[in-house]
DNA sequence: ACTGGTATTAGTACCAAGTGCTAATAATTC
DNA sequence: GAATTATTAGCACTTGGTACTAATACCAGT
């Protein structure tokens, strides 16, 4: 018993966290016991085995996977679309979109949110932001749940545009308002499958 | 042999891509051959085994989160700042910032690499984006290597207001560009520690 | 010095999900 | 019908474990 059982255990659980790749074997070799005794640390503290952590780590980063490819290409999560006329969406704003500093919100997610709903509202194969105007309105901190709502304003068939205005709310009071410009492949220009 | 060994293979990686975490057996049950078949077919195919395929996923989790911590205060990486002159910095995209219909970058991430840009240039405690006026010049696409620089034009010590230039280039041409207005809480209106 | 109790180590059998290799059977094609 | 390709079977071996039993070590109390 170099120094405490206790001790060693606080930095095993400490080395396996920063490091679920680590095997019984090179635990024992770090901490200069057996391999029994690591495992029975583990049991102790109840952290599974090398497999089973691999696995965990995997399949997080499959859920944050399966809900990021949908997801990705919206930031935010879509409850409301009319194609070619209006989409809303809600984006909750948590510790990492915000400044450590001061907890605001970092403009860039805000952006984010307002530009693949537009992107999203356009009924067609490619959409693509040409120009946009942005107006940060009032901070927005973590815990806040963020309304963003798209409008189209316009078309210009000819130059394939769609002109969308979006504004973002929370509890009501505008935080970001952004008007955006894009462009389309394929006309659509006035809608002949509106109904669809 | 139900219908070909090709069909099966093309399904079995298609399957596998969309379910890493599914066994030989499992497969060799959907589709009614052997486990050994299917082994065969990981082989020819190059499949690594379920516990590699797990360990991939997992690490590729691991170096995003490794990643994500300190870069996701600024999107890029600066390769040069002059704090309350200018900045520069460079992002490289990958697969995961365009949209996998046509490969071309997403506006938000331009958008984010120009704005934290903007935000790191203030030599401040805080600086938030009040307005931003952006030109998406023209695609940018997975590989490209997006150069951006922020040059402060302006300022308004009255308002706190800071005035920031930006234009992203790959290769020389300009993708990007854009005008940012950012507020600043403690003054440095007219710079008296522009040596430090 | 003897007794306890915790801590550590050792050793064995077993498991999952494989690889690697050999060999036997289909099924197809020429 | 022989040659070729595809499929299946079987066995030994690998990793990184679990489960369980048993032997030591060590440290303290009385």
């Amino acid at each position: 018993m170099k120094r405490t059982k206790k001790e060693r255990q606080r930095l095993l659980t400490e080395t396996i966290q920063d490091n679920p790749f680590v095997t019984d074997e090179q635990l024992a070799a770090q901490f200069g016991v057996s391999v029994q005794t690591i495992r029975l640390d583990r049991m102790e503290l109840s952290i599974p085995e090398l497999r089973e952590r691999i696995k965990d780590v995997a399949s997080q980063n499959y859920e944050n996977e399966v809900k990021a490819l949908p997801i990705d290409e919206i930031i935010g999560e879509i409850i409301d679309i009319e194609l070619d006329q209006r989409a809303l969406s809600i984006f909750d704003v948590k510790e990492e979109h915000v400044f450590q500093r001061n907890g605001i919100a970092r403009g860039h997610h805000l952006f984010a949110q307002a530009n693949s709903l537009a992107v999203a509202v356009i009924n067609d194969e490619l959409a693509l932001t040409v120009k946009s105007n942005v107006v940060f309105v009032k901070p927005v901190k973590a815990g806040d749940r963020v309304i963003t709502k798209a409008t189209v304003r316009g078309k210009n068939s000819e130059k394939n545009r769609t002109y969308i205005e979006v504004v973002s709310t929370v509890n009501n009071e505008t935080v970001f308002k952004g008007e955006f410009e894009m462009y389309r492949t394929k006309g659509s220009g006035d809608n002949h499958e509106a109904s669809n």
